[in-house]
DNA sequence: CTAACCTGGATTTTT
DNA sequence: TCCAGGTTAG
């Protein structure tokens, strides 16, 4: 890729030599005064004066927007307008034209994934820089980094720990139950949100409102908050929410602290502005407003249009209000989009032209293509039919060379996934589910980094309470109470005073054998953590306390999985330093890698795919109730309603030439049938540019209007097996198996579902299987045969149609499956 | 300490 | 309906 910096000095160091530790770093002198050669600033003039490469390719506007760097900078960007693009360009125009040193220059994004690929982009722009932009992260990783320069100035010290919501919860419930109130009356997940909605909003115990305070155990909601903080001051730690709302506190109480920033960040970049709460949004004002005259170089860039985190405190105000925020700001809007055909843009715009309160933007395209065909709208009698219709779909374009990574199906609610998965299992073709548990969240894991943190920090009692008895010592409730009141009365962490209660007798011998043993282990892997590299430390920890014995004892059929993972994290450490630098990665970033090696349709939320592009995009349930989903209306109204067709919307525009919407008749919904009216979105969409597809071929049935069918019509579909009632029954009895394998469901372990482990796996296209059975050639098993299916596992067969077998799973219930997916048990 | 049993909840999700 | 999480019985 040519960019215009193969001829552009550029810096990435800072002029000054690098503080000690412990002291912030002070401002920086500018570059020109920082001791750059004349040769240099020449060169860079001259190049400026030519317009580089980098600019060249840019439209009108977005050049404006990476040209104007002084002064405060609100872009509007459409879905697919090249935001990223004008944002990494601005960066390195930034510093091509040496107005800054990368290490002054403040760029925020939400995701790591976005701040990732900034990075990414970046270097390839600017050659391998990145390095030198410390500033470049989300909200929470910046967060950290100012928190551990100055710790101290809100209480804590700087090696303090980030506990996910996990620990959250865990110890908000010690906190419920230490107040002598039912936790089940007043459930820890639940209070648990409460305050981070308060956090969200930038809330410290004493602000929040009356009324919420009261609405939580009989009153005691604030009471409860403070004892929150007050226990994680003790344990040094901080929750996510803190990491956005003690810098904040921090840069109040100590103004000059704030004003080294100022001088520090002459630039401040945000990314996806309509996505920040009302934290992030004082965080900011915090760092990038200037006293009155000093201009304030601030560019936000985000859409109306796609704010879809309202729910959890995403204030869209903030950003229709950055010109009152920051006066004499001005205004861009990329309207020209480089993503979708116009029938997509038409119907998408056409659909959020609904909305109300928008700042208003129509994007358009050049692209203009007789064969682009319009967005289709098709529908099916329920959520088998329909996920059975889209497979036949991908399975069509795939037989048109269309690779499956260029395919995704986009729910509103996990749940929908499922029959997706179901069904492509069963033709084989390769999917990814994207989101989902994480690999960081899953059970061997979150053990594995108890350990690891406690090590690193003896103070982390979360993590001290959560292994202490894993695997199991026999140490039991009243021992582990035992020592939690013998610790709170000290004021001492729990294994510092595991470490002084074996010194007494308080413990039956047993318990104070478990217990020495175990402040023993700990004790001397403290003392490895230095001088051991850190990844075989790790793995001495795990196997050295049992834990890794305690799965390979196991013989539950989750063990095997669970080692493998075990390993992975182990390997993944590798990447890092110390053990510390893993840990506080691994508290940020909680998202696993995906395999792009593989061609795979993806499987996600609307939500989870902000950002991303396809070819074909596949949005099905739009059903009123579904999608906008019942709970949006009657908890959010009007408001709600509005954010769940920018839902829709982002949904559209994700798609880049194919975009096909489903609904159903019948949705299974909590286990009950419900027939379902299809979505009012659906009579937003324009006709000039969506089509309604003609009944569905090979399973049929449907009259030419699915808008109204009548009922005769909604018998027919009924005549496949498929939906027969025995076959209906057979899904119904599916039991226990179906999760099974799925219980590690997102990256690794999904992947390796689908397509299986042993080679690549005949992958099916049903139209082959169909012409092979007609051949009635003679099926390589029989009835009665035992076979075993990678994810139904051992069985009988109880019949046999071409190559469909009907089997009997011992676990699963009676299943149809192709016989491409099976094998002779043996 | 495990397995059977019961209960409640069931959008969206990052950090 | 179907899961997770908690409780209880053995």
């Amino acid at each position: 890729m040519s960019n215009g910096f193969d001829d552009i000095p550029f810096f990435d160091e800072e002029p000054a030599p690098r503080k000690p530790a412990g002291s912030p770093a002070t401002a920086a002198g500018t570059p020109a005064a920082g001791g750059l050669g004349i040769a240099a600033r020449a060169m860079a003039a001259r190049d400026q004066a030519r317009a580089p490469d980098y600019l060249s390719g840019l439209n009108p506007e977005q050049r404006e927007a990476v040209e104007t760097i002084d002064g405060p900078v609100l872009v509007l960007a459409g879905a697919g307008t090249g935001k990223t693009r004008v944002l990494t360009t601005r960066i390195a125009h930034i510093l091509a034209t040496g107005k800054a040193f990368p290490s002054q220059i403040l760029a925020v994004t939400f995701t790591n994934k976005a701040a990732r690929e900034m990075k990414e982009r970046i270097g390839h722009l600017v050659g391998g820089a990145v390095e030198g932009m410390p500033w470049l992260g989300t909200f929470h990783s910046i967060g950290v980094k100012l928190l551990r320069r100055h710790a101290e100035l809100v209480g804590l010290s700087s090696d303090f720990t980030i506990l996910d919501t996990d620990d959250v919860v865990r110890l908000i419930k010690q906190i419920i139950q230490a107040e002598g109130l039912d936790d089940k009356r007043w459930p820890a997940k639940q209070f648990a949100q409460m305050i981070d909605g308060w956090k969200n909003k930038g809330l410290d115990p004493a602000q929040i409102p009356e009324g919420d305070a009261r609405a939580f155990a009989n009153g005691k909601g604030r009471e409860l908050y403070i004892a929150y903080q007050n226990r994680l001051k003790t344990l040094n730690a901080c929750d996510f929410g803190d990491l956005l709302l003690h810098p904040i506190r921090m840069f109040k109480a100590n103004p000059d602290v704030l004003k080294e920033y100022h001088q520090r960040f002459k630039y401040v970049l945000v990314d996806e502005y309509q996505d920040t709460n009302t934290a992030q949004y004082m965080w900011l004002r915090l760092l990038a407003q200037r006293p009155p005259g000093v201009p304030q170089n601030v560019c936000c860039v985000g859409d109306d249009d796609q704010s879809i985190y309202g729910w959890r405190g995403a204030e869209v105000d903030n950003i229709l209000r950055f010109e009152k925020d920051f006066p004499g700001a001005k205004v861009i809007k990329l309207e020209r989009n480089y993503r979708s055909t116009e029938h997509i843009l038409g119907a998408a715009g056409h659909l959020i032209a609904h909305n109300e309160g928008r700042l208003g933007k129509t994007l358009f395209t050049d692209r203009v293509d007789p064969n682009d065909g319009k967005v289709v709208v098709h529908a099916a009698w329920d959520s088998e039919e329909e996920a059975r219709a889209v497979g036949e779909e991908i399975e069509q374009l795939q037989r048109q060379q269309h690779p499956l990574n260029n395919m995704a199906i986009l729910v509103r609610a996990s749940f929908q996934m499922r029959e997706f998965e179901d069904r492509f299992v069963t033709l084989g073709l390769n999917y990814r589910v994207i989101g989902g548990p994480r690999f960081y969240e899953r059970l061997e894991i979150r053990d594995a980094m108890a350990y690891f943190r406690l090590v690193c920090q003896p103070a982390d009692d979360l993590a001290f309470e959560r292994i202490v008895n894993t695997p199991k010592r026999g140490l039991g409730d009243t021992t582990i109470r035992n020592l939690h009141d013998y610790a709170r009365a000290r004021d001492i962490p729990m294994l510092a005073a595991a470490a002084d209660i074996i010194e007494t007798d308080e413990l039956k011998p047993k318990a104070r054998k478990a217990l020495f043993d175990v402040v023993t282990d700990f004790r001397r892997w403290q003392s490895l953590l230095e001088n051991t590299p850190h990844t075989e430390l790790a793995e001495q920890i795990l196997d050295e306390s049992g834990y890794t014995a305690m799965w390979q004892n196991d013989k539950s059929a989750e063990a095997p999985g669970r080692l493998e993972n075990l390993k992975e994290l182990i390997r993944s450490m590798e990447a890092f330093e110390s053990m510390r630098g893993f840990l506080e990665h691994v508290s940020l970033v909680m998202d696993a890698e995906t395999n792009e090696n593989l061609d795979a349709v993806s499987i996600m939320t609307l939500h989870s795919a902000k950002g991303l592009e396809f070819e074909t995009v596949f949005l099905p349930g739009w059903e009123e109730g579904l999608f906008p989903h019942q709970r949006a209306l009657d908890e959010g109204g009007r408001a709600g309603l509005e954010e769940e067709r920018r839902l829709a919307y982002v949904g559209i525009t994700r798609a880049k030439r194919r975009c096909h919407i489903w609904f159903v008749s019948n949705r299974r919904i909590h286990g009950l049938w419900q027939s379902t009216m299809p979505s009012r979105f659906l009579d937003e969409l324009p006709s000039a540019h969506v089509e309604v597809a003609e009944a569905e071929t090979s399973y049929g049935g449907y009259g030419r209007n699915p808008y109204g069918q009548s009922r005769f019509d909604k018998q027919e579909p009924f005549q496949n097996s498929y939906s027969t009632p025995g076959w209906k029954r057979a899904q119904a009895n599916k039991t226990d198996a179906t999760r099974d394998n799925w219980g590690t469901r997102s990256g690794h372990a999904v992947e390796r579902i689908g397509y299986g482990e042993s080679g690549p796996r005949a992958k099916t296209i049903e139209g082959e299987l169909v012409a092979k059975s007609t051949t009635s050639e003679p099926s390589r098993f029989s009835v009665g045969d035992r076979v075993f299916h990678l994810k139904f596992g051992n069985g009988n067969i109880a019949s046999i149609e071409g190559n469909k077998l009907t089997i009997d799973f011992d676990r699963a219930g009676q299943k149809r499956v192709l016989d491409g997916f099976v094998e002779k048990a043996g």
